[in-house]
DNA sequence: CAATACAGTTAGCCTTTGCTAAGTTATTTA
DNA sequence: TAAATAACTTAGCAAAGGCTAACTGTATTG
């Protein structure tokens, strides 16, 4: 059997770093499912944000085309979004957000703004820095945002 | 009818950016869809690989712990890893990752690894970078790792 | 104003990712 | 070594998020 120390002698620099707890190591994946559950709701939103304010009213066709689906599942997925409270609609018409959806529809705006901005000055091209900003705002805390502003503010591109 | 210029007359400052162009906006929402298909793979396969060098062996439970999720859940996503070809077991035997896997398992370490460091470097505390880094790790570009690198060793902490 | 084109909905299908409950195999211990 | 415990699997269920095909309603326009 080979010898086992139960003190390394001195820390290996190449030695891998330990894993973290398992309860902590969970409460990492189980922020990660939670965030999944929102995800989708907070790009819908925003986007229908979006479009009131740019094309003057949110339409299911005009959704389906930015987000790349089929209408189906916009119509689908507006259900979902009336079912929870978030938009409100008549059968055959355009969206609106409920208040609810507004306020939804601003953090989701603002923190995605921020984390773009955030990667620009990083200098990440405009291109990729709005694919990677697209994933990853729904992954970064309010400690994360706060730390990408002010790294933006002191080193980014103004505006 | 309302008058509607063709061009504005100056850009105000709190005007909201435009929109991108449709095929480009509905190509952000693809990437994410994308991510989202191996996100799971990739932290099955990477906690597959830390558990075999930290603890000498993958088992279904500890990986289940690891998760959070029931031992059923993880069963079922091993038979899924297995017929990917990532893994490799006999019933009821701990887990192995194949070539394939260790490939994928080093990779997503690698970027994990990059992401946690960076996070760190900006000033987010070690709790929240982790948590932050699991989910942020899916969806950063090769263009955005190399970023991150370059910014954690000009003023991260070393090691 | 009728025909056509466009927009929206519904039905039915699939995959992924989770769960619980019940069974099977392996390991530990009395 | 038999019983008990722990580990793993299987079956069956559900919700989310996609799809296509078929249908219904609205808007345009000849
Ligand atoms: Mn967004
Ligand atoms: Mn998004
Ligand atoms: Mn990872
Ligand atoms: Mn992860």
């Amino acid at each position: 059997m080979i010898d086992t120390p139960d003190e390394a002698p001195f820390p290996s620099l190449s030695e891998a770093d330990a894993l973290p707890p398992s309860e902590q190591h969970a409460q990492q994946y189980a922020a990660v499912r939670n965030a999944h559950e929102t995800e989708l709701l907070e790009d819908y939103v925003e986007l229908i944000g979006d479009l009131i304010v740019h094309q003057g009213e949110a339409r299911s066709a005009d959704i389906a085309l930015r987000m790349g689906v089929s209408q189906a599942t916009v119509s689908k997925m507006v259900g979902r979004l009336k079912s929870l409270g978030l938009v409100a609609s008549k059968p055959y018409r355009s969206l609106f957000l409920t208040e609810e959806g507004e306020t939804m529809a601003r953090m989701s705006r603002e923190r995605h703004a921020i984390v773009l901005q955030f990667l620009r000055a990083l200098g990440v091209s405009d291109d990729t820095a709005r694919i990677d900003a697209e994933g990853m705002e729904h992954h970064v805390s309010q400690e994360t945002l706060d730390a990408m502003q002010r790294f933006s503010r002191q080193r980014g591109i103004p505006d």
